[in-house]
DNA sequence: ATGAAAGCGCTAACAT
DNA sequence: ATGTTAGCGCTTTCAT
């Protein structure tokens, strides 16, 4: 198990350190015949580069801490998984933290994160606004990426999805279905993915039916509000529920049924990030899909970039197209 | 910015640079006095101690890798989160490797966590043979705990479930809900959770029904599989088909309500794990609840023992007792 | 193209 | 109880 040094490499290949080391890292031309040697001895060796006395000489760990609100939130782990294996893709290592969807824990995770000297911070603020101090003090001393919610404007760099273009996806959908009295689940709240959803229903619910922007109920992302959220608006009969994620949509559904209503025939009902669980249901909920992979390759570039050099670059704020997933939830009233 | 370091604390309050170091690590007894000054000074310069340093002199980290087949698998999140709180309760921060169920990808992170200094492993294994070569030499390196899944025996110290005691409870319950064609839907495989859940099942399920033991379709542990598997028991109209983990229980649920039979009055359905769609689905199904959090927290001490000394200890097996946790799906036949 | 040497910030002997 | 000093393994001038 000793472990092997670059001494060694250099001894079994008759050169210096620093040969070994500018081979190793192809920082500056070496020797052709130098380098094959270099590289055997370092195989034969099994030669593996000390991270932590790399990090201290130049400065950079090639690390980058994730902070998350809550992993069990079940939009996440899909997140995880595509930024994990977009950052490893590009050698990095991925610190992780969950925050408990507590702000002050959310801070002291930043603060260990940044002492043992990530490059970089993706964050998922856990509080629009008591977030907003610990992301940009953290901001201020390395690359950070806000992801799927914002805390406040001007902070740092950001990538999500496009929610006012998800939402005018939804409503297109039950405008061509056929739906004419539309209602909205929604949460309520300062965070980003609440404010943007809800303010895009409003804008556009008017156009299939003038009552719809007032049909709107607001608690919070929970499969328990979806269930009390349709006690709210049932007694206005709507024939489509429009709902701010896929978890209200599941509590939604669960209780219409429950009220003995029919979905789709009578009442449609939609839902927004699809989530394993919204094609599980029975039936499955239509919903919109955020394009995870996508959101995850555009985050890990914006570091990419902060970190080789455009440090100073205008500050950039990424939005994504989602994509409008049709299922049961939602057959169109004609198809009766 | 310009980073603070220990000499810059030392000069600011008056003593050398160990005594800053044993003040501030709290290795030896320091004066009072010095103490004081030490921390006051440390405090008003803002110090944050740079890890990588400690890490190049103390050969420790203060860090641990956890390694997952895929983050995805809804049981993960809650044991991520879990694993994340006992670590960060110690100290310790948490490198997150996503593997993509593919043992080869498996082995390329292990060996890039062991050259980034991880102090610990913690491993889900991908696959109960072809991870066990990585495994083992990683376990030779530094302590490393198994969790979840085995691969093969005396390779490394594990904390897990005791998948028999869960199965056992699963019969019992059933049993005493008077139900006595009893089926299982598992998965095929050499994975110590799938192998142990349907022993436990042949072993147990003959004192319900003769025929029991022998009522079995293996394939994996998803939900397609537990709508296939439906129609290979179909024909021998059990009353109770019980799941090797929740995911094949939804499926075997959707199925069978397809096929318009009664859930729970014509047959029960039971999984296994569970995960948050156990609870949501309609009608909610009985599970064999998972001790995550204590699982979680044995995994951590397990670690904290090795990591302060016991290096050469007995392997340790850790099997946490499950909970029954009843919901709608196995509603009791007397109660029709 | 290669080598020698100076540290990065910290901890752990070793002195005192 | 405190100070001095020698590195941990690597990258990076500065020479050659």
């Amino acid at each position: 198990m000793a472990d092997v040094t670059l001494r060694d490499v250099a001894r079994a290949s008759g050169c210096s350190v620093a040969t070994v080391s500018r081979v190793l890292a192809g920082t500056r031309p070496v020797g052709a015949e130098t380098a094959r040697r270099v590289r055997e001895a370092a195989g034969a060796l099994g030669y593996r580069p000390n991270h932590a006395a790399r990090a201290l000489r130049s400065r950079s760990t090639g690390t980058v801490g994730l902070v998350l609100p809550q992993i069990t939130n079940p939009f996440y782990p899909a997140l995880v998984r595509e930024l994990t294996h977009a950052l490893h893709a590009d050698g990095r290592a991925v610190l992780l933290a969950d925050c408990d969807d507590d702000p002050v824990a959310e801070a002291e995770r930043i603060g260990d994160l940044l002492s043992r000297q990530v490059d970089a911070l993706l964050v998922i603020p856990a509080h629009e606004d008591h977030s907003r101090e610990a992301v940009a003090s953290a901001a201020a001393r390395v690359p950070l990426v806000l992801m799927d919610r914002g805390c406040g404007p001007g902070i740092a760099d950001s990538v999500a999805v496009d929610n006012a273009a998800g939402m005018a996806l939804v409503l297109d959908h039950l405008a061509a279905a056929g739906r004419r009295r539309v209602c909205f689940l929604g949460a309520a709240g300062t965070a980003s993915t609440a404010t943007e959803r809800r303010t895009a229903y409003a804008a556009g619910a008017g156009a299939i039916d003038p009552g719809a922007p007032g049909r709107v109920a607001l608690g919070d992302f929970s499969v328990e509000w979806g269930r009390a959220a349709v006690d709210e608006v049932w007694d206005a009969r709507p024939d489509a529920v429009v709902c701010a994620n896929d978890l209200i949509a599941i509590g939604a559904l669960q209780r219409l049924q429950q009220l003995g209503a029919d979905v789709p025939d009578e009442v449609a009902v939609t839902g927004f990030d699809d989530i394993p669980m919204a094609a599980l249901s029975a039936p499955g909920v239509t919903t919109v899909r955020q394009p995870v992979a996508e959101l995850a390759a555009e985050a890990a570039r914006l570091l990419d970039q902060r970190l080789s050099g455009d440090e100073d670059g205008p500050q950039r704020a990424i939005r994504l197209a989602p994509e409008l997933v049709v299922r049961e939830s939602s057959g169109a009233v004609d198809a009766r």
